[in-house]
DNA sequence: TATGAATGAGACTTCATTCAT
DNA sequence: TATGAATGAAGTCTCATTCAT
């Protein structure tokens, strides 16, 4: 048995043994939030001992660090990539919508981390709701620029269409209704053309 | 000097020192978070020993409880108060988000405690916010009813309607810019007409 | 009961406390040396909670600090005192020797913390030897510079004569025999004359 | 290829690495001292796996064993071989010194393993400082027979002695200067006659 | 009522040692 | 024999809450 086969062998376990801390960790961040949370959690979920946790992860943060990155990481490649396809703005708000509402059902865990209410709001997922406002605000110009968009406020829209995504994931995530799609497809009507029931464009 | 003055006095004193600790808890929360604020760190700002919190509040999450109930109380009234007053959805919805704003911007610790990130999502939050998500999806009821909203999902959209509220507000608290006024009318134009620049309708 | 009588009362039991636990901590020091002090023996052997421990000092170093430091201190003046009482070299030489003895035989404990085996070499104690070091060479100068002493490389002979006195005192502290004054003065004989019999003077 | 020559190959091997192992736990052992020496270090450093170490010795405690044992087998070796050589008391006592302090100069590690601080005062140093102070009560009981040393109590000298050594080793393997030869010859002067100018002898 | 010293359960983290490969 | 992942006992420190004065 040679060195590198051990090599690879001990590699092979280390990066079983930390998905299993990942998806553990996982859940219980799903389910208790960052506070509550305690390592001996992690490991009982993770059927391992305490110190095998730190065997993985420098501290508890690491974790959560982790976790929350990967997924926001996951989360703008979703968007990005959706917002690549089709040609025109609105296309692009429908099939990004109908994209992350389908990643979400998928990883509905996931987006309780990042999303839902029940962790501490950690510095961290400051940070990721901030790249995404950022990102949003860009869209926002470029449909301005566009003239698909009327002259907003890019920053009040982008923190409001943040908002209205992360409460709306954050609460159908936890029921089975109503399906991805519709609510992709409503929130892409709200978000272009609000509530108002026509062209009253009553005002600015 | 009566039996009733002397009650009087003490029950005085009592709501004055109770008063104190929850501005000073007040100070701590918008500051620091649920999780970072200590007993500790209230009592100094209140200028009062440990002891006497506990003499007013029965634990921690009490000061907590009481504050956001107050806050999300008066939210709630100024909020249905705006909502009376002017005879159009349309107008209503305007007169509401100037007020929601006007009003924010003189508690601004009161609505980082409720609104901003930076503390744990107590279940209490949670709470408070289903209380807005439903009294919302009431008046998007309504609205729809008298065929000034288009007919949408009223639980999305008031998820998203009280998602981008609490985003944005949290966001704005922060900062000086721009003016309530400016922040409350992109608000209405937006939860009314979306991004869209005109009616494009191109789906439902 | 005025409040002065209050902060007195309160002042006066944590001083009494932390006392205490100085006492303590200074048994369990002497006992099992600083790394296998641990904060409960110390809580144990003071009668109180762990967390009144965390009351009084902040951290495990802090206890160890403040018995070092007051030791150091106070046996820094017992030598300062008695080499300031006779008039020459050789008196105060015999003078602070017995001094030190004297009070080593009073703060057995003290002087097991300082300068006995048993302890983890702690940051803190290379200060203080440094200390008695950097004294010890400024009296070997001015034994020199009043031809008292014979010309010696000053650091040498401070270090020598330091760790000659902790490693006695480290010995002596564990027994009761011979007396202060006898080790003190063979202590004295020795540094001002070595072993050798006579002026032998067979070599510089 | 004989078995013997396997069992051969096979020890030779083993001893190499215990060999390694001995020598990275000096290193870390006189960087660090001994509480601050971590089991993964010396692997680190000797290159093998954590496992390994514990093929080779039981314990973490037994590597510090074998280390200060040795060297302690090693100083003694060489203070008695030294002794031996010359005639007279005198003659000894210089010749032993300048043996010590070139072997310490050779043997930075192993002395600050041993006298340094920095490590805990391990139970096995002490029994080794005990063995020193033993020896050297010896010897000056020799000296007195001889009468070259004048009466002194041999324990009390033989611990003034070994502390005296022990401090200014420490002291002096952190730094290059002054000569081995220089600290030994001033040791040998300040043991055998001590600070004193002259025979002032004014008391015993 | 007001006070702050005292409390101890409980959290995180470390690391010597074991063991399956 | 060599390996390094796994382990869990143990230690430090925190802080909401209690209680005697």
């Amino acid at each position: 048995m040679s060195a590198v086969t051990n090599i690879n062998r001990y590699q092979r376990r280390r990066e079983q043994t930390k998905r299993e801390i990942l998806i553990a960790a996982q859940k219980v961040l799903a389910a208790k939030g960052y506070h509550d949370m305690k390592i001996v959690d992690i490991a009982a979920a993770a059927d391992i001992g305490v110190g095998t946790f730190y065997v993985h992860f420098a501290t508890k943060d690491a974790v959560f660090l982790e976790l929350v990155e990967q997924t926001a990481r996951t989360v703008k490649t979703v968007i990005d990539q959706a917002w690549e396809q089709d040609y025109g703005v609105i296309d692009k708000v429908r099939t990004t919508n109908r994209c992350l509402f389908a990643f979400a059902q998928d990883h509905r865990e996931l987006f309780k981390i990042v999303f839902g209410h029940g962790n501490a709001f950690h510095e961290m997922l400051r940070q990721v709701y901030m790249m995404f406002i950022h990102d949003t605000a860009e869209r926002v110009r470029d449909g301005m620029t566009q003239k698909v968009y009327r002259p907003v406020n890019p920053d009040i829209a982008a923190n409001a269409l943040v908002g209205m995504f992360a409460q709306s994931v954050s609460w159908w995530v936890e029921r089975e209704t109503p399906s991805a799609e519709e609510m992709a497809d409503e929130m892409t009507a709200f978000m272009l053309h609000g509530l108002a029931c026509s062209p009253s464009r009553s005002m600015s």
